[in-house]
This record gives C-alpha cells, structure tokens and sequence, in this order.
DNA sequence: GGCAATTGGTTTTATTATGCAACCACACAG
DNA sequence: CTGTGTGGTTGCATAATAAAACCAATTGCC
C-alpha cells in the first residue's frame, strides 16, 4: 500500500487531531461553520474551491462527528451542515493559529481581520496555558507524561 | 495550472498559517523539533516517514522561517534542523490540537501521553482565551473586526 | 591511510489526492 | 411541465505522496 499514511491509530494525540482536521480545507470550513455557514453553495463560494472536493470533506467532517446534517432550517428540503460540539470545540485551534499568523507572519499588514472581544470590541489577549495553580506555562515549563492509570471502567 | 491551491495571498490568517503548517508532516515534525530532535535521522526514524518527504518538508520549513539549519553542534560535520523563535511560537498551536484530542477523541484511551507542568508533573489546564481585563471569552463572546488603521505606507 | 558503515539525501516509479469542467438529478417557481 | 438554482457526481489532467533503490560525503575503526 503506497496510501497516504494515517495517524487513526497513532497514539499521539496530535497526530490524532491532524487526522481529522489536519488537511487544507478543513479547517476552513469549519472556520466558515463557525461564522454561521451552513449550505453546501455557501461553503462552496465563500472558500472558492471545487464542489466535488468539498463534497468529500464535509462528508469527512460528518463521519469525524464535526459536522451533522441537519435536515432543513428555512423549510427548503436542502440539508445543512451543523458544527457538533466536538465541531465547536476546535474554536482553540483556529485562536491559536490566527495567533501565530499576527505574531509571526512576514507580511501582517497583509491581515485583514482581527479577533475581538464583542462585548467591547477591543482586541483579545494571547491564549494562556496555565498550571492547576493558575501559573502561566511556556512551552518550557512543560513536559509529557505517559497516561495515568485508564480508570476501570470502559471510558 | 490544476495546481494545489494556495493561501498565500489570502487575507485570513488562519489560512496563512495553513500555508506554512497546514499539511501532514510539518507540525509532527516541529513537534518532534519541540521535544529536541534535531538531525534529519532521528526525524526520519522516530517518524516514520519516507525520506524524499522530509527532504521536502525541512526545506519547505526553513524557506518558512520555521526551522534553521546549524553547521554543527556535535563537532561532526553534518547540519541541524533547529526551531526558529516562529517555529517555538507554534506551541499554542500543538497544545490546542491536544487538547481537542484530549477532549472529544472517540477512543481517548488511546492517547497514550499527557501534558503536565514539569515543576510538579500535574496537568496544565486548558488554555485559556481571554480578554484585555482579563475576563474568560468562549467563541460566542468573540467577533472578527477588520484590522485597523494600517499604519500609512505601501500596503 | 584504507575500508565499511552511517548519514543525508536524490531518483525512479507507483499510487493517491486535488482541481477543473462538464454533466445530472431533484427541488422549486412560474 | 418548463426553466432555473441547488447540490451534488463523473472524467480527466496534474500535482503531491510514498516506497524503494541508489549515491556521495562523512565517520568510525583499524
């Protein structure tokens, strides 16, 4: 098999994540789904890419449990594409790579938007990694550990 | 040209940072440059992954500004790969797609390692998005803006 | 210094993914 | 029931990825 390898089996739970969003739309969809898109035609002009591509995605993003169809909305017989929860919960991710673009990017005039607190419109801080006690970590204040103990139980 | 997109030019810098990280290999390998490695064997080995790639992805990372390439540093003639400070400032980036796993994987007892703070090796939390005075934010509390006043020049 | 093994790749070839364009079925409007 | 838009699918060309073979320079070892 010359397949493109995969990480589904992988016990880093990086290599995990990239399995699943990992690739170069996925993200951005779910980024779109995130701002409020919800239709296959949405999708498909606002990230200008080809149907049939986005076709595998989304049906990759479903069978990943990031999205769910939904079956109407506006009463139409169309279908939807839904964020889950696990969909939602990648709002982390897309932070931290906006981040690392306004940090590090070589050309930021280039960046059109920025993220900001709604409530008063002021720009938000840099994502914080902090210890149980509330200290702030730098990547060299932490270190990996294998797992503890799989607590009895099936999960 | 049918070649693969870019996102280059585009504005959002979510899909600039796609740009540079946003394929298979490279954060594996930036978390691999994380933990220490260095030399385009203990890469390859420790990977897994067919050499002509990682030629490929080391390049396209140092031509990032991602990685830099060292003479030495063990005196042998040879070169290393080491992390640029743009290549360090990933870190919220991998921390995020952990945590995601961590969180909303199907089978999370799979994952086999966790982060801890190495002062006392107990989990860090979760990171954090917060806004200027300080204040918790979830993605419902956030809005993109368009950047401001771009400071009078070219651009 | 001579020789084999290691390191750090390149080349070749096969397979898979991506992208564009054309096509098509179904819903919906009239 | 005809036309149009939505939501795809199908073919074909090209690019990316992968495995394996190959190769030059560097080391280690004597």
């Amino acid at each position: 098999m010359v397949k493109r390898t995969s990480f589904e089996g992988d016990a880093c739970p990086i290599a995990r994540s990239l399995e699943a969003i990992g690739d170069w739309w996925s993200l951005l969809i779910i980024r779109e789904a995130l701002f409020g898109l919800r239709r296959f035609g949405e999708f498909q002009t606002k990230l200008g890419m080809a149907k049939n591509i986005l076709t595998v995605r989304l049906r990759a993003l479903v069978d990943h449990g990031i999205l769910a169809t939904a079956p109407a909305s506006d009463g139409s017989a169309y279908q939807e594409y839904v964020l889950t929860p696990k969909g939602r919960g990648t709002f982390p991710i897309l932070v931290a790579l906006r981040q690392w673009s306004e940090e590090f990017d070589d050309r930021p005039a280039e960046i059109a938007t920025i993220l900001v607190d709604r409530k008063n419109g002021r720009p938000v801080r840099k994502l914080e990694l902090r210890a149980e006690n509330g200290r702030l970590l730098s990547q060299a204040d932490t270190t990996v550990k294998p797992r503890p103990a799989p607590r009895r139980r099936s999960a």
